[in-house]
DNA sequence: AAATAATATATGATATTTCAAAAATGCATC
DNA sequence: GATGCATTTTTGAAATATCATATATTATTT
């Protein structure tokens, strides 16, 4: 089992500083979620809590304290008795998690724009060129990974913590089915990419440009997210049903 | 040894109301949230794992698996090796909540005004009359709950629930606080009350109407509360910070 | 009396253990 | 070959055990 690295290696270190030493099961925890978020998980996909202590090298505690956030957050179901799961999205759920994200990061990109330092503006160019590196190179995982620190960055910018949560809270349920069918949904190349529309309206400091052309790319996105849905690219099938067994 | 099936499992009554049986941390999680939520622990408490679960009459497993769902919410706060705490919020964090809560409210009452049953309003104007008169009888704890329920009714009619749970999360950080200091907040009985100005513009389904009172009403509540933050009332004091020790 | 040091206790983090239920497996039957 | 049943294995839930550290208490010093 490969291990993961984090999506910001530069915010890691917390040893080095000594700052704030995590418990395992919060390692365990930010570990399956970058998992999940760079589609190492198939949605249906089921974990075994054993099996994943094996692989972290502990016991089982942590790994269900970690895996009980997840479940929280509605990234992974657990039903009393079963095996964890990655959620099988219906396309319903996932207009919803888009409806719902539509505001936020509006509401983001406009704060943004107001409180963007140069060099964060500086870091999306950076960020975008390896992006557009990563697709060309046919290199999807890192290709998704630029993508993500694009927008995470811009929510970031926002210099608002809770409101930066809650998008990626969002960003989380939708991540498996997104990351899993990500080599079947990049956009054709169009004119201009909405990423450089976006920087460009950030440096002009216009927030209800940056805020409607966020919302755009979003939309947009999601249209060929859902006609992969539509088209059955899905993830791991169900194991077939049994007849249905007493609960305990 | 070999389980025996039950004559019947369909009409197991369990699944055939579809309960689902939850385990002990689900329901310890649940107390908890709602003793957050009515202002059981005043911000700056500190909660202990072993007298929780004695007083639930479990073991301490279960309530730590509830507790980090709370931390993860950020309900709760827990440095490593230290007790979770209800988190003392700052003025600028509760404004970060605040405008997170803007746009995902107005969106709400939005898709409420058009998703909305007549009996759901009928359950609004009820639960408008029991949070009256809990406040004039001056019983604080049944009109915040009255109150919260009036507006999660109008949250659950959108039928978006991820978007219900943002809100509920939101809700929950700032619980504490509101619930702590609700006797001092209570606005002037001003002419007509937003909740009656909010069912009004449900039942004539005009969702920029209901959207706008929703918010407005938002906004001056946290006035108050901001008011209040800034006089002082905050909740149990910090224990008083001894010589810094060396980290674990 | 106040501040510090020393000790005792309570606490959180994790591993281990136990148990009943779920999933897998193998076998018999059609 | 598929299907239904019994057995075995695996699994999650929860309790308990253990250990190091935080907190509280007491003793000691200034």
């Amino acid at each position: 089992m490969p291990s993961i690295a984090p999506l910001n290696p530069e915010l890691d270190p917390d040893e080095a500083i000594g700052l704030t030493r995590d418990s395992l099961s919060e390692r365990i925890y930010s570990r399956l979620r970058v998992a999940l978020l760079t589609g190492l998980y198939a949605p249906g996909t089921r974990l075994s809590i054993r099996k994943l202590a094996a692989t972290y090298h502990t016991s089982p505690t942590p790994v269900r304290e970690a895996i009980f956030q997840l479940v929280r957050e509605g990234a992974l179901e657990l039903k009393l008795g079963y095996q964890p799961r990655v959620p099988q999205l219906s396309i319903e759920q996932y207009i919803n998690i888009r409806e719902t994200r539509v505001p936020l990061e509006r509401l983001a990109a406009e704060l943004s724009t107001v409180n963007i330092t140069e060099t964060e503006i500086q870091k999306l160019r950076e960020l975008h060129q390896a992006f557009v590196d990563c697709e060309k190179a046919e290199n999807w995982k890192a290709a998704l990974i630029a993508n993500q620190e694009f927008h995470f960055t811009i929510y970031r910018a926002s210099r608002n913590d809770i409101l930066v949560r809650c998008i990626e809270n969002l960003w989380l349920l939708a991540g498996p089915i997104i990351s899993y069918q990500y080599p079947h949904i990049r956009q054709a190349a169009a004119e201009t990419h909405p990423h450089l529309l976006v920087i460009d309206a950030l440096s002009r400091r216009s927030p209800s440009e940056a805020g409607e052309l966020i919302v755009r790319d979003l939309r947009e996105g999601s249209y060929r997210i859902i006609e992969q849905m539509k088209a059955g690219v899905v993830g791991e099938p169900q194991k077939k049903m049994r007849k249905a067994r007493a609960p305990r």
